[in-house]
DNA sequence: TACTAATTTTAGTTCCGTCTAATTTTTATA
DNA sequence: TATAAAAATTAGACGGAACTAAAATTAGTA
């Protein structure tokens, strides 16, 4: 099954979403649903049939094919889980949820979408073990704070080619010793040579030797933010 | 600051990204690292400079502006905090887990960003409590179970004008008695009016009388998952 | 039944982002 | 310094997805 473009994703899904509420589904509810003009919707319903996943008389209705039905339902289901840790577990207005739902839907691989899945599984299991994420809706959180971790960058966020000055160990005791053992002390420059397949371990140079890491230990290791050398004003 | 397009932001990012890597960044680096020709990133970096967010000298080098810096460390956050996230906490292979970040960080509103911002700040300053987050890596979770939860909708997942049938009430006590007292009772028909701004309360349309429901008592209230009445084969 | 309104389709245009091919400029080297 | 190789630009074309305007079809109603 080729993969479909995104706007036919979204014609798809959404005549779904329709044939769930309403008895037929025509190119007007589509075109006014996702706000296009009708001549785009007849265009997409051709591409779609093209593909067989929807079957489309002229002037008539528009009717889900057994094939289309399970690309569609697996394609809103995306949608639902989305929107659904959007609102329920980040806090999110349901509407700005259900835009990024939305646009988010078609790019997340199976892969990221199965782990997420498991993800809000683990978490509504121990719901009532964590009080504290009703805390996400204080507005009032140090936003500071926030923004400085999500500038902190460690060896961990590196890629393949990347370089840069170590700044500081965020580790204690066997972990620290380790580090500095092989010589990863503030000062020093490395760079990531290459990352195992499940980012473990992480092949650095450092002082012109090949070490390799733990993903735990490069964690650890937080790099200076570098900036870009020469801005143009 | 007009929206840039998608494309563009890959573009803008990437040059951040090389700028942090190299003295100099040049149109054949972008075209390499982005797998596109070279008359491609030519063409969108005279875009880029248009909107003054780089400069660009014919056949020289090519510099952010401070405006375009701003902006491209903007989008490039987001990518990062993506990818820990993927990596981090739902355990993604980083290879995976930066090519979803790359597409999704497009995507993303500002809010739901910070919400998730705020989440994984909350997360790690909680990590110690939730030893069973490293279950996400178990690959033997009862995935059905996972998977009828996430077909599982509730009155919550319906949006203006989805109508079904209840089929279960999730709660006990006081909510239940209180859902059980407006009627909202398994094989009700019901339909969403609509949400208030932040998605509490709901409206919803019971027996022909008008109800108003607590986002938390609409979760309680599991639907029936309705399948398109008719399909083509 | 005939006419009007609503819907759908067709035809033609535009915009965006990509491509290839040909040309121009810069750089490296013999 | 002349020339070849590399890099960048220009020109021209294409495909996807949207649009508008006009023609065709269907449906509702006097």
């Amino acid at each position: 099954m080729k993969q479909l473009s995104e706007s036919l994703e979204d014609y798809l899904e959404m005549i779904w979403i329709l044939s769930l509420r309403k008895e037929v589904v025509r190119i007007k509810d589509l075109a006014t649903n996702l706000n296009v003009a009708s001549a785009s919707a007849t265009l997409a319903v051709k591409n779609l049939s093209g593909y067989e996943l929807v079957e489309h008389e002229k002037y008539g209705h528009i009717r889900l094919t057994r094939k289309g039905a399970k690309e569609a339902q697996r394609i809103y289901e995306k949608h639902v889980t989305l929107r659904r840790f959007f609102t329920g577990i980040l806090g999110v207005d349901p509407k700005i949820a259900d835009d990024d739902a939305c646009q988010v839907e078609h790019h997340l691989s199976r892969d990221t979408f199965t782990h997420l899945l498991r993800f809000i599984h683990l978490l509504e299991q121990h719901r009532q073990e964590l009080p504290w994420l009703s805390d996400i809706e204080n507005k009032h959180l140090d936003t500071s704070d926030i923004t400085r971790s999500a500038h902190m960058v460690t060896l961990k966020d590196y890629r393949p080619g990347d370089s840069g000055i170590v700044q500081r160990l965020l580790a204690e005791g066997r972990i620290k010793r380790r580090l500095l053992d092989m010589g990863v002390i503030p000062g020093e420059s490395i760079r990531l040579i290459k990352l195992a397949p499940m980012g473990d371990p992480l092949e650095i140079l450092i002082k012109g030797y090949r070490l390799s890491l733990r993903r735990e230990e490069a964690g650890a290791v937080q790099m200076q933010i570098k900036l870009p050398p020469a801005l143009a004003n």
